[in-house]
DNA sequence: ATAACTCCTATTAAAATAGTAGTATATTTA
DNA sequence: TAAATATACTACTATTTTAATAGGAGTTAT
């Protein structure tokens, strides 16, 4: 399981995301009521986020986060990596919190390192094709689709 | 990730297949010392899988573990389910450790709920066509093409 | 009988996670 | 320039989970 922060994260960009014109911002108070995540935890997530480039913001009266990069461009394998979420199922295949195996003499003979490594792939994958602009897209079509449904 | 134990257990489960022919059995102490695992660990372990039906075990002198079923039929998906590892990114789309988001109106309108399904989906897929027998199998092939390439 | 096992309950130490408090600093606006 | 509204930053705390250990009771082969 990745930690609460990342989805955080995640829920809180996507927002950002939808906001996102001519560097659009809006405020940690604003998106914390709007994506219902506790305001003081999401300033420490938005600051680390902004501290590893991913966002930026703007101090004082009228101020906020906003994006960066195209929503477009931001990943969600890059988000998750960002607040420290973990998508490996073992610390032997993941990239980015690697640790050897005590009790594994040779990684590389070893049959349960192989199939979490196509695990490991598989699920990346998947996560970096999405972008935030993906998320937006797919609730748009769930939301028609739900629509549609109670006609 | 999923915790150590389950990785333990499918380490554990491995090495008891390996010597599954007629309910073959091996002691605690063997396996421990063979898998590397801290022993008093393992039998905890093990309790809970016999337990939940996974092995079966003979008390006192020479005594053991052994498979209940053949190692063609133990799913990894299985072993890290009965040993509390989660295999979704998020609860909310957890099968074994479903929780609701509290943040999430509506889960059925939610994007990352429907990427965070797929990620699932494909992580069980891998975890639950793969075999005991078949990690045995990886490893076989695995120190046959390290053999041939140290040629 | 005794050595070699499993069974079972309880406990503990350490780490990670989630969240909070409070103050300093920057910026807008009236 | 004062007040209001933001972010920046540091430090702290409570809770939960994980990994592992201790120790004795019960069981069986020899």
């Amino acid at each position: 399981m990745i930690p609460k922060r990342s989805k955080y994260a995640i829920k809180a960009l996507t927002a950002l995301a939808k906001v996102y014109r001519d560097k659009q911002h809006m405020s940690i108070a604003t998106i914390a009521e709007q994506e219902r995540i506790p305001r003081k935890f999401l300033e420490a997530i938005l600051l680390q986020l902004r501290n590893e480039g991913m966002v930026n913001s703007k101090m004082g009266a009228n101020g906020g986060y906003f994006l960066v990069k195209h929503p477009d461009e931001i990943m969600l394998s890059a988000i998750i990596r960002s607040t420290g979420g973990p998508i490996a199922l073992i610390p032997c295949v993941s990239l980015n919190f690697y640790e050897e195996c005590v009790e594994c003499p040779h990684e590389d003979l070893c049959g349960l390192h192989e199939v979490m490594l196509e695990v490991r792939e598989a699920s990346i994958h998947i996560l970096s094709k999405t972008s935030l602009a993906d998320l937006i897209l797919r609730e748009k079509k769930l939301f028609r689709k739900s629509e549609n449904a109670r006609k």
